[in-house]
DNA sequence: TAAACCACTTGCAAAATGCAAGCTATCTGA
DNA sequence: TCAGATAGCTTGCATTTTGCAAGTGGTTTA
């Protein structure tokens, strides 16, 4: 969504406020996930169709790069931008909102350790 | 989206990952905006039936309340609740991101001054 | 008491998402 | 060398969400 002449948060959301693309990119900037079948393997079950979509306006929209792997030229690897990694204090207070207000917060996936 | 056993970013964005959630809880909570024309009356042009259906989803998330304002029985009065004062840490951190990267941030708005 | 106001609801069209199957290029093992 | 596996998609179609315009029903104001 195009959200020229309006305020920072909106236009941040104009490029992350949907289902996938922060899920996406928490995957790819904290899981060091770099491959297709890594990030359709998360447990929030993206579909193939979705997942190729996201990776395609992530891009155009400067979050992420893709290349080839050298190694084994029928693998792509998406990596974050600096603008993506701009994204880290915003998923941070994500985490720290969603772990407050969490059910089972305990039992969960930590996507934020290394 | 329930989300349940999962990691708390993706537990944050089950709530608050569509289109119109946050620009709803921006408005509430630094627009100071409590009556639904207000929040309708937002640049972002939302319209009636999905500020309706958010003000619903929200009330259920336990983000927003909802009271009839005593001086004026037709007005409601729709005020956030602590746990989504808790947001503003995402806000503020959402509003340097797409600060940093929007294209003219300089004629925006600005939500955040009081 | 008629008109305006506020907070919606309804109907319908368009866009986004979800599921399953298929497709193409590359690679691996016998 | 060639059948099968693998990686990264695309396609078709159903469902859900969003978007627009018009209408509704109490409340208040003139």
């Amino acid at each position: 969504m195009k959200r020229k002449n309006c305020c920072p948060i909106a236009q941040a959301l104009g490029a992350l406020g949907d289902k996938w693309s922060l899920i996406v990119l928490r995957d790819v900037i904290f899981g060091k996930k770099r491959h297709f079948n890594d990030l359709l393997a998360s447990p929030e079950k993206i579909s193939t169709n979705i997942l190729s979509n996201r990776l395609k306006t992530l891009q155009q929209e400067s979050l992420l790069c893709c290349s080839v792997d050298l190694e084994n030229r029928r693998s792509k690897i998406y990596t974050p931008t600096e603008k993506a990694q701009d994204l880290v204090p915003v998923l941070v207070e994500l985490y720290k909102w969603g772990e407050k207000y969490n059910d089972r917060a305990d039992t969960a996936e930590n996507p934020l350790q290394e």
